[in-house]
DNA sequence: AAATAATGTTAAACTAGTTTAATTTTTACT
DNA sequence: AGTAAAAATTAAACTAGTTTAACATTATTT
């Protein structure tokens, strides 16, 4: 792929390790670069998750279909973020989750296929994703920790504090179900706030 | 440390990748092998995570204590499991979390101040850890999913269902903590599942 | 064997969040 | 600009889970 729209990739990775030219243009052969449109799906549940998935631009959300037909949004992924179903990317088997573009985006992909040749090539590129998956790991469990021992409201007033750019680009209702409460219900807690200041 | 007691975690680690005498030999040298008592803490909220600890026998829970100074069990670690603090650990910073016994404990310790030096050694046990890391991802989201799509019985019974082992040794109350609910609506949840048979 | 502490149960009153359904506001399309 | 579609609000009836408090059972210690 092309390295000046490899450019975001690349200073987001010089931030955790430092590349030779020789180890920048081997990645550079390996990855791929895509565009979706809005309401694209970059994963279908039921699909194997082929890549790991870097945002250039744009923004999706990861989501589960539960048995009862319900959406459940998992994460969404700005700019110099990831997605990708791990558990079926790392095991190769069905995923259970759909991501799916909200705006336009644009993504470098790093498929299955090469990504551990890459790491034998390039070591410092495992410690890299070693680092990224400790930290997604942290927030994740920071994450049901604050769905036990917050309320609906305590964890929005959170949620937009923490995140205060997703918010502005992401419609109520999904934000409603990234926080495990319905829309209706946010939409109460959001005038009862507006009421407190 | 002595290798017999490192058996477990031998080959527990022998799962993933193979190490060389000469490897095994200097990860024994720089691992630390230590007894906890029920009750003990291996790591205090407020401390920093000096160690990744692997469990050789016994039990923790690793616990938040939150602002109304309610406790809420993030996980249970039996042997072959792994249990600290990542989020204190990798930055060095005070943990969120505490991490007891809940049963006399043999755990082996990987210090904080060793571990980048073996990485830089031994690169296949970086891979090691990142896939580790991987898998405490992939559960740690599906649980966040399970905690939004299911109701406190159906998590009780996938909870149940998948870790037999555990419920036999833990008390009640401390799974009721885990699941996300009050004791007192697990004995009532029970009661109900008891019915239904 | 008795006593104490730890764990588990039951039930009534309560509350945070859901459901359903109707209405309004905002955005996108031709 | 006008229309349709998407998103957000409101409110009443409901339910899953909490709180409080009293009691029962099981382990642990002496």
């Amino acid at each position: 792929m092309n390295k000046e729209k490899a450019q975001p990739l690349l200073s987001y990775i010089s931030k955790y390790i430092t590349l030779t030219p020789e180890e920048e243009q081997l990645l550079m052969s390996q990855i791929k670069y895509r565009k979706f449109l809005k309401g694209q799906y970059v994963i279908q549940q039921g699909d194997v998750c082929k890549h790991e998935c870097f945002v250039v631009s744009g923004c999706t959300k990861m989501f589960h279909v539960d048995d009862d037909g319900q959406e459940h949004i998992i994460m969404f992924s700005i700019e110099n973020w990831w997605t990708a179903d791990m558990g079926s990317f790392i095991t190769q088997t069905p995923a259970d989750y759909n991501v799916q573009c909200i705006e336009n985006t644009e993504l470098i992909l790093f498929p299955y296929d090469i990504i551990e040749d890459l790491y034998a090539k390039i070591p410092k590129l495992e410690r890299f994703f070693r680092q990224i998956i400790e930290r997604a790991f942290v927030a994740s469990q920071k994450r049901i920790i604050r769905s036990f021992s917050l309320s609906a409201k305590e964890r929005y007033k959170y949620f937009s504090k923490q995140y205060p750019e997703i918010e502005q680009r992401i419609p109520q209702y999904m934000i409603a179900s990234y926080l495990g409460i319905t829309k209706e219900f946010l939409s109460k807690i959001k005038g009862q706030i507006a009421l407190e200041e």
